[in-house]
DNA sequence: TTCGGAGTTTGCGGCTGCGCAAAGTCCGAG
DNA sequence: CTCGGACTTTGCGCAGCCGCAAACTCCGAA
């Protein structure tokens, strides 16, 4: 359901921030907002990449199928970032699939306008390649740990990217202030849900994390930050 | 030792097909080609990104460390091919680290004449980012392959890649046309250079692959590509 | 020709993490 | 309040893959 943007939301959006007002607001007028319940689809992978995308608050997943249905997560999302720009690095279509995470307001605008404001504001290209520019660099972080960690170490590495990007602080630690399942956090790191179980529960008993379903609160970043790293 | 770019290199490079003979003059007389020997570094991880590349014949392998001191190999460029446009997505570093595969000629040219590229010739930014678009796909395949994928199918995964990519035919097969150990095809697929090592005897024995040192030949495609399917 | 280093092969033992299975817990719908 | 589905926990056994180790082969340098 389509509605007019509430304005207050669009005040110093972190990448955007050096951008006028005004010219935000030249965007605005030719773009929706919308609003989305958690777990829906905000396009799909093959899609044509005929959109861009901002979110301006809750979080979405970037995830990918394989060919036999199981599901990888690329990517975590917070609010205030782009996403959906395929169109800006030369793709037709969206090469994953882009689902909210929580409950969500997504701003979009056709592809087409991007000449336009490929002219008008320098600021605005900028910030698209560079957020372009930091995935790429998560991508790469991905794969290397993919490459050379163990389960564990990778599970503890989502933790601690997930707290920091999207954490929460509250008394005696820090929420991931979405809801996220074990089998969640396994579509993360390349292991399975039971796995995940086990290792919650064993980090539970020690007293660096606590968890209820699809809620989970760092207490000891700092020992889980050890647990992230090669000790072999 | 750089050297006088040789002109005839430049005809129907693939990218560039489209992009007018006197453009490229007038990009050529702001560069600079060098010749590399096999297993030099074109740049580093973290130098300062002034500088874009173009390779023009032999090959680039684009790796990362990890603290521990472990290679991944993230890509394997042609020749071709943009490399190193760390810059156009808005880094101020390269984010990893590129070696040549083969003896190698590059071509670069300062970043700062990127801007004077952008207004004069539309097709030369399309292309880079097509370039970035193509790659952000790659290492997205790379992540849902490793999460997904056991060591044999990853494996057989990256020398089908090898053989497509960089891949020369040969009688009764196609080889890979460029020095490659058992070391790097662990570093490609996370894995280690014993375990290829076996499977790469296993399928000697089958006669899916044979293989030398520092060279691979591919004997039966249609096998590989089963075996990189996830049967079971 | 000899030597040494780099690359490769193979064996063996062990552990990590998966597959399978079953039971327990939470929560919302009716 | 009760039911059913979604989520979680835990146990058990197995195997895929790694770690370690040793031997072998190739090739270039001296």
């Amino acid at each position: 359901m389509p509605h007019k943007l509430d304005e207050s939301l669009l005040i110093s959006l972190p990448p955007f921030s050096k951008l006028e007002r005004s010219q935000i607001r030249e965007i605005l007028d030719q773009s929706a907002a919308r609003r989305y319940e958690a777990d829906q689809s905000v396009f799909s992978e093959g899609d044509t990449a005929d959109r861009f995308f901002m979110l301006l608050d809750g979080y979405i997943r970037v995830i990918r199928l394989t060919p036999e249905g199981e599901q990888v997560i690329s990517l975590h999302i917070p609010s205030g970032q782009l996403f959906g720009i395929a169109k800006a690095i030369g793709r037709e279509s969206y090469p994953a699939t882009a689902m909210t995470a929580a409950e969500s307001i997504v701003l979009s605008w056709p592809t087409r306008l991007w000449d336009d404001f490929l002219g008008k504001y320098d600021g605005f290209a900028t910030e698209t390649y560079k957020t372009v520019g930091a995935r790429v660099g998560e991508m790469n972080n991905r794969i290397m740990e993919m490459a050379t960690l163990h389960v564990e170490q990778r599970v503890a590495n989502a933790l601690l990217r997930l707290i920091n990007q999207t954490g929460r602080k509250i008394d005696g630690g820090i929420e991931i202030d979405f809801p996220i399942t074990r089998q969640n956090i396994s579509e993360m790191t390349g292991t399975t849900l039971h796995t995940v179980s086990r290792l919650l529960s064993a980090w539970q008993k020690q007293g660096i994390v606590e968890s209820q379903r699809k809620r989970i609160m760092v207490r000891d970043a700092h020992r889980l930050v050890e647990l992230s790293q090669a000790g072999h």
